[in-house]
DNA sequence: CGGTAGGGCTAGGGTTCT
DNA sequence: TAGAACCCTAGCCCTACC
């Protein structure tokens, strides 16, 4: 009888993520402020937006690992890579030997000791060659953990094979799927709408590719070229 | 992010109450000079200090009342009592209109006498046998969650090795180590069970660095009361 | 500037409800 | 049972006030 349990709305969603989209995310006080939000979300609180956005994700993740059981295309490019050392995220013993820098300056987003090291880097996107590296996988945290997160570049394959269509899926078929990224990403200030926009751009140019593996090249690349960017 | 959030070890805590008690509270950057503190709290400002020892007492004040936790478990044996904490005014970083209200109940309060104060005159606690302890005994809850109850046995390991003296450890150098473990405990009271079962199994392992069924009897008693219902 | 107190916020684990 | 919505709180950050 307390809580009613208020549902969020299509309209809601739409707002949080665009919302995020603007402002990034983890800054949910900053999104409900906004006037252009604060209207829709008026009846959300800030812990509310941030608990809805871990939702979405979470299903988003988890929608990938179901429909994975489709056999991956063999592509040329297959990533051959495992066994890796999984990146953790997670943070155990940290023993106090790193005193924490005061002169909080500039959010020079650093990289974790344990986070892989993109060497390619630039982001030009003339690279040709997909050569997919160890992304990074890390693993869903220990507990009840079943599986590691998928790495990157096999929910790109896994994408692109599920979302395979007669005729090619749409836009909104890809950047639904494209929205896990965010998570295998955060900890990164990976921001998910930059990859969404570079996404559908790469999309739109390749149109008529749609499910070939040079689309899929091309979306690795792409994958690829922008995470070296945080 | 940048910082990953330091948690507080044991022994940072402990060292933040011997701090307080030898120069008082509000005196953080006090506590953070004296040479007998600053090796351990290196890695912490004087404002987390202050932090902390909020996080300390609001728990502990809250800990007393809180909230009978479900004793699950199917098994009969435990009237599930349950209950909603009357809820206060706790400022979290929920500032919306809130339109959710919810009067629940308050809980019957069963008896909570815990917040014995460890720092000043030894209680007259009587060595009682370590035999109680059957509480609640099949939550084995096997394997799965381990995480949850963080390690019980390794902070108690911790505490014994490091308060480790000559002619052992004194009542008070104990206690102050213990408090920690209504934080860990905390809600958690299903996992009690296997709690005091580490605890035999580290009294049996490392029997010679405290002062026996004594000592540990001490111990149990010590987390027994300020283990609220039971 | 340096320090402390106190309000506020976010992240992440938990819990409740459906 | 899973998922969505909601709760709790540690650790930090920000601002006001000396």
């Amino acid at each position: 009888m307390g809580a009613p349990k208020q549902k969020w709305t299509a309209e809601e969603e739409a707002a949080l993520k665009a919302g995020v989209r603007k402002h990034g995310t983890g800054k949910w006080r900053t999104i409900l402020s906004d006037p252009e939000f604060s209207a829709i979300l008026h009846s959300r609180s800030n812990v509310d937006l941030k608990d809805k956005w871990r939702n979405i994700n979470v299903t988003a993740i988890w929608g990938s690992r179901q429909k994975a059981k489709l056999a991956l295309k063999k592509t040329s490019l297959t990533p051959k890579l495992d066994g890796r050392t999984p990146v953790i995220p997670k943070h155990d013993g940290r023993t106090p030997v790193t005193p924490k820098q005061d002169g909080r300056t500039q959010m020079t987003p650093k990289h974790d000791d344990n986070t892989i090291a993109l060497s390619t880097a630039p982001q030009n996107d003339e690279v040709v060659d997909a050569k997919p590296l160890a992304i990074s996988s890390g693993t869903m945290q220990a507990s009840g953990s079943k599986e590691p997160v998928a790495r990157l570049d096999k929910l790109i394959l896994e994408a692109i094979s599920n979302l395979k269509e007669p005729n090619g899926s749409d836009r909104a078929s890809i950047a639904s799927y494209i929205e896990v990224l965010p998570l295998v990403c955060k900890d990164r200030y990976f921001y998910f709408a930059d990859t969404i926009n570079e996404l559908i751009k790469v999309q739109s140019a390749c149109n008529a590719l749609y499910h070939g593996d040079f689309l899929i090249s091309l979306l690795l690349q792409k994958i690829y070229s922008l995470l070296p960017l945080f």
